[in-house]
DNA sequence: CTACATTTTTGAACGAGTTCAAAAAACGCT
DNA sequence: AGCGTTTTTTGAACTCGTTCAAAAATGTAG
């Protein structure tokens, strides 16, 4: 497990087919087999290249991974959009969306510990706070945004404006939680969201009430030094080959 | 990374001391030389024991590292008793705990990362919300325990019994917080403790309030019901769900 | 002490991720 | 079209975690 090469941007029309080819087949052979299952050596042999092909466009079995996220995180997004729409009220918003995220997870149940695993380690492409996965992560925290820019509710604007970075770290922890569900359907988890985003609402009125502004500015001066720590400015990115839609 | 077996319990003196030889080698190398240089390879040469026979002790290479975690929570424990003798308020002991528990685990910072991906996992046998783990993890709440229960700060009883469960949860926070930390002596992290320590003494005051109640004892129903999901009770050992199927 | 049983130890093998030198194909330029 | 360069593709090899059958050592009666 050393995941270093980054996988390498295709510089010919062909290279660009093969790769798409790859992934597409990786994405596939993940979502009926599982993570284990899905070897390098099978996902070249059901593409029809050679191994070292294949490691040629994806310089690791992470980096193929990372497709998977980007794939789930639009279908999230598809399917998020038209009930943001219709809701108005924060805590409306923020339930369907949570709700929409465990649902749309839901099918990669099986393997998603082995994609947290990978993505708990620093080092790791994978983790959701590294330099990498800054694409995906924006997009992500850019859907809280719209669900909290939208709503009416009476907020100060410290804490608006960090809402959708909490919002988004309440989300990790929520698949996190999911991860570890092993009841029927996931009904803990669901269960888990109706409760939190009851509490959160009434959390997001207790902060913004005038008497709590010392703390709150406290509390949000130590969020945004977090934030910024953890999620240092990916000004400094190379070429990052995105490309993925099919 | 299959990790099914247990350790095997030895039967005979000679076997006894041969797993510890291994162990202690096992626990050197990692130390000095990190996680991925240590391999089982490396572990079986140097104990000058054959790589089969260090199979034989330790199921696999994570039923090595478990040995670590107890390892550290120990240092840690050590280091902590005689700042909870001196220290009264529950601000200062937490600090105290806090910093000490980054202290201890600094020289293994390079390979934690490792050790929290393998922990991510809900079927690896590190995870610190497995059956497993019980063991390491309920003592380690146990730290939390003493540190919550002799300190005079007038505390409502419904939070005070969920106290130290949510202090270790936040000691995890801090823990993953400072496997991302890469400023010089993890400055950062402790700056961070400082802060959360100091916020969190002002958020347990105004949760005390008793106009509070209403929240706080929904807040709290849900942190039981949480913790009881992720931290089973283990009267019933073996029979778990997990087995990972292949 | 002998013979059987159990435990310990070995060494070879397998599967999977990854690397790499070099062959094959595609490209660019005159 | 021809030729040098770059990109794509291959296949073998390497490492490491893990498994397993069998040999060696140890323990246990009779």
């Amino acid at each position: 497990m050393k995941s270093s090469k980054k996988s390498t941007a295709t510089k010919t029309a062909k290279g660009e087919q093969t790769k798409a080819l790859i992934l597409s087949t990786a994405l596939e052979m993940l979502h009926e087999r599982g993570y284990e299952q899905t070897t390098m050596r099978a996902i070249a042999e059901k593409a029809g290249v050679s191994l070292g092909n294949a490691y040629h466009y994806f310089g690791s079995k992470d980096h193929l991974i990372q497709a998977f996220y980007h794939r789930t995180h639009e279908d999230h997004l598809r399917a998020s959009l038209p009930a943001l729409q219709k809701e108005s009220s924060l805590r409306a918003r923020l339930l369907s969306v949570m709700r929409l995220k465990i649902d749309t997870l839901e099918p990669y149940h099986e393997f998603a510990g082995v994609l947290f695993q990978t993505a708990a380690d620093p080092h790791s492409p994978l983790n959701p706070f590294a330099h990498t996965s800054a694409p995906v992560r924006r997009d992500s925290i850019k859907l809280f945004e719209q669900l909290v820019e939208q709503s009416k509710a009476r907020i100060p604007n410290d804490l608006r404006a960090e809402l959708p970075y909490l919002l988004w770290l309440y989300h990790m922890g929520i698949i996190l939680f999911w991860i570890h569900d092993a009841s029927r359907k996931r009904a803990r988890t669901y269960r888990l969201i109706d409760q939190t985003v009851d509490l959160l609402d009434k959390l997001i009125s207790l902060a913004s009430n005038p008497l709590m502004r010392p703390l709150r500015k406290k509390a949000l001066r130590l969020v945004v030094e977090l934030r910024e720590d953890l999620t240092p400015d990916s000004s400094d990115e190379e070429n990052e080959t995105e490309s993925g839609h099919q």
